[in-house]
DNA sequence: CGATAATTGTTAACCTAGTAAACGATCTCG
DNA sequence: CGAGATCGTTTACTAGGTTAACAATTATCG
């Protein structure tokens, strides 16, 4: 006997890897929880959610914009969004502002405050990711990007 | 002007790339998404959730295999698990099977069925990775689920 | 013009995929 | 033996969505 058995019950034996390791879902998803947990501890239970983050991006970046441009940007739907609009308006950082050319709509415009949030979010947000992609070259995770953007389809 | 301006608002006129396009964390969900949302598409509202397969693939290929064995390899609590093999139980997928050494565990034996719906599942999610995946050549995915494997840490 | 259709923001009810805390039963070990 | 850890489980809760319906408003077209 080569290898010495530790326990009865399932041990690795160095398996001839599963198909599942070699999905691209799986892994997705594997990794996608380490960096969310990673996002979580460093924002706190104050901070911005990705989501909430990336709907502000949205609202300081693009001007005139409104609830339902911002859900179809976000890949979400419409009722989905009112909840995160209420939230970054309770915070202070837009506002809901009437357009007289069309009354079923309300523009969001950032204040002041949601541009200092944005940018003070963004910075704590680079900062964890070159933490938690601190094994990866910024070769690789250029061509990380590069496949997921790919993934997401170019033109959509 | 060169360009004409189509609409007054939330136009994109060519923006110079929003930091959030080059975060990994929002790249990988969005990714996700799409990959996701075409596995649903493919194996329908009866067929196996993304975890159950996963759960059921460790099943199959590890022998005397625990739930909270199980639980860590999927890197999710005991008792989130509780849920996931009862459906496969319950599908009759699986046994929980007692062992007479410690009365507090149960092991998870596969049954013939199951062993024929995970290939026959695996052979749908390949099917399925190879489409919605199409955009991407063999040696850019090998690349991706590298990249992934990295951030989930080589060895944990 | 006027009727019909489409869009906007919103609420309500629901779903999935988890977590955290507590529990009884059981096992481990000083 | 007794203290503590582990196992599977239930219960309550949270995050992050979805779908369906609604009133208000705007767009379209015969």
């Amino acid at each position: 006997m080569t290898r010495t058995r530790r326990k009865a019950r399932a041990d690795d034996m160095d398996a001839p890897e599963m198909a599942l390791e070699t999905l691209v879902g799986y892994n997705l998803k594997r990794a996608y929880v380490v960096i969310q947990s990673d996002y979580r501890a460093v924002m706190g239970d104050e901070g911005l959610s990705p989501r909430v983050f990336s709907a502000l991006t949205f609202v300081v970046e693009t001007p005139n914009l409104t609830q339902s441009d911002l859900a179809r940007r976000l890949g979400i739907e419409r009722s989905g969004l009112v909840a995160i609009v209420d939230e970054l308006e309770g915070r202070g950082y837009l506002n809901r502002v009437a357009v007289p050319q069309d009354r079923r709509i309300q523009a969001l415009a950032p204040t002041d405050a949601g541009v200092q949030a944005y940018e003070a979010a963004l910075a704590l947000i680079n900062a964890h990711e070159d933490r938690v992609l601190h094994m990866l070259d910024a070769k690789e995770r250029e061509q990380l990007v590069y496949l997921l953007k790919k993934i997401r389809g170019n033109g959509e």
